[in-house]
DNA sequence: GGTTCATAGATGCAGATTTCATCTATTTCG
DNA sequence: CGAAATAGATGAAATCTGCATCTATGAACC
């Protein structure tokens, strides 16, 4: 994820500012779900993201199949087309190393953006 | 919040596109900062903002200044100048009933969200 | 054969948001 | 005086989102 010029924590840990803009949270959803099925194409990602998305928020497929793109301009996910079988030609997904190692860092980041969360809401809620 | 038209959910609790975009949570840490000080204003704001905040990414000025404009067009704060006293003036605002409510809300979407997120690192973890 | 539907990927564009730089103004301090 | 801290605000470019729309393949149906 380029994009973001202007980190500068400097702290070890995989900082938000690397998320760039939030996205929706779709990013992660996707890298996750192509660990778990190990390869896979748009349309069916898109059955399974709204299941394991981390808002509410419906998931556009624009924003699915624009996701998939930046991942694999960055490096996380490699495709092919897939057309020795009935119907339109998929174009499958699989991560790449370094998906795994940035599907990891989602991890740490959102773990962190968590812990914040539950202490906003353990805190608004006391002071009701 | 209005401005997102396209909620069709139906369920009973404040989902996430209620939200609009995420403005990287600034609105909600600012509805806090002012619950628990009773009144404030922008710069006082700026100097808690990134203590309370739900991510690391640093919080733009210019980012907190639209937020409180946003909230005060919405309802969920009021403003007023305060020029008795040497320096700048200041608009100090307070939250207003529905600001209230709106920061309750903000606890329920963001308890959900954080589940979502515990989940979703919990089961990435397991998976490496 | 023609029509409809499910599958599959993709993009155009208006509008909204974010980032960054920059502006004005007031007071304090050396 | 000049610099720094305080205080609020906005312009412009870059970026992102939401919605509609397009192309295309093949299966099921009449």
């Amino acid at each position: 994820m380029p994009r973001r010029k202007n980190c500068v924590h400097g702290h070890d840990y995989p900082c938000t500012c690397a998320m760039g803009n939030l996205y929706r949270f779709v990013e992660p959803v996707v890298l996750l779900l192509l660990k778990k099925k190990g390869r896979s194409y748009g349309y069916d990602l898109g059955n399974d993201l709204q299941a394991h998305a981390l808002t509410d928020a419906a998931i556009e497929r624009a924003a699915l199949y624009r996701t998939l793109r930046t991942l694999e301009v960055n490096g996380n996910v490699v495709s092919e087309w897939e057309t020795d079988r009935g119907g339109p030609a998929r174009r499958v997904y699989k991560l790449t190393r370094q998906g795994e190692k940035h599907l990891q860092e989602w991890a740490v980041v959102l773990d962190h953006v968590a812990k914040s969360m539950r202490r906003f809401v353990k805190v608004t809620r006391s002071l009701v």
